[in-house]
DNA sequence: TATTCCGTAAAGTTTAAACTGAACAAACTT
DNA sequence: AAGTTTGTTCAGTTTAAACTTTACGGAATA
């Protein structure tokens, strides 16, 4: 009766610490379910498995199938081996920060690369068209290119000094 | 005729680079249709209408009402009086970079803050709940609490050095 | 004062994201 | 080999975001 009283409030707890730490992760750009999800595998001290979190969240499996599988791919969560264990075991990722910086900024990088890129191939198309040399549109890109290495900057400098 | 062409020509690479960079600015948690607005303003030369707006994107006028809304909010739009007009002008921030920035950092630094109190809380409620101080769940707090603080410092750090 | 014009609000529709349940294939058990 | 178990795919549904149209209030014009 108490320690059923006493995991209730613990219960209580850890629903309020999904319930914002999970905010903050979703600025991370992950959806609410894969933001809980985190959460989840994170104050848990043992690997779980889908069913425990379909549990867990009160959602479908297929729901958790995916969304871990999103959070593998940002390299959040890792899949570890138990013997004699058939389900796939999950746990978080020990460099919290670190994890999430590393996820966040190499994002942020090939995007930027890509639409840098991007935006070098209309200069190029732009110079080879004898038509029309419009200096205002040159000026506009050449801002929009250096805009993108500014950013890439930010990010580099993010990777280099703070983790 | 000569002309003519000419002006294709010049909106299909304006039409590339709102393609293309509105795709970054969308990594600012913007959605599409205000990236789109914000390049087509940094694009003219001119402060443009709500109906100007409307034209070049091809969506509703309360489309580009909403969109701006939130751009002002954002303080990447500001709006220009013009003698005797009597419809709202609008034109991008000349800062690009700066203000991009400046409201991105913002609203991380906005919800870090938030967050942190919100964990701060249910700290202290753990700790004044006598029945059970349960290690694990607060060391797991401690942690989350560490996490925003080095993402405070991250972003504050963007403050004081990139721009 | 009546009328036109402009921006926003409200209500309803469309579109896209998130989610579920059933079906399936691969791996494991017996 | 037959039957389970497990993770994933697929088809369909629900829910939320984005958008459009109509309506309205305030300001400018006549």
């Amino acid at each position: 009766m108490q320690t059923r009283q006493s995991e209730e409030a613990l219960d209580h707890f850890h629903h309020n610490m999904i319930s914002e730490f999970s905010k903050t992760l979703e600025m991370f750009s992950l959806n609410t379910t894969e933001s809980q999800l985190f959460v989840i595998l994170y104050l848990s001290d043992e690997p779980m498995t889908l069913d425990d979190m379909k549990n867990s969240l009160g959602k479908s499996k297929t729901a958790m199938s995916n969304s871990i599988r999103t959070l593998l791919d940002y390299n959040l969560v890792e899949r570890v081996w138990k013997k004699g264990a058939r389900k796939d075991l999950y746990q978080a990722e020990k460099d919290l920060f670190g994890q999430f910086m590393k996820a966040y900024v190499n994002r942020w990088l090939d995007a930027i690369d890509r639409q840098k890129s991007s935006l070098k191939q209309i200069e190029e198309n732009i110079k080879s068209d004898e038509l029309h040399s419009d200096q205002q549109t040159s000026a506009k890109l050449k801002e929009a290119i250096r805009f993108h290495d500014a950013l890439e900057d930010v990010f580099n400098d993010i990777n280099n000094n703070d983790f």
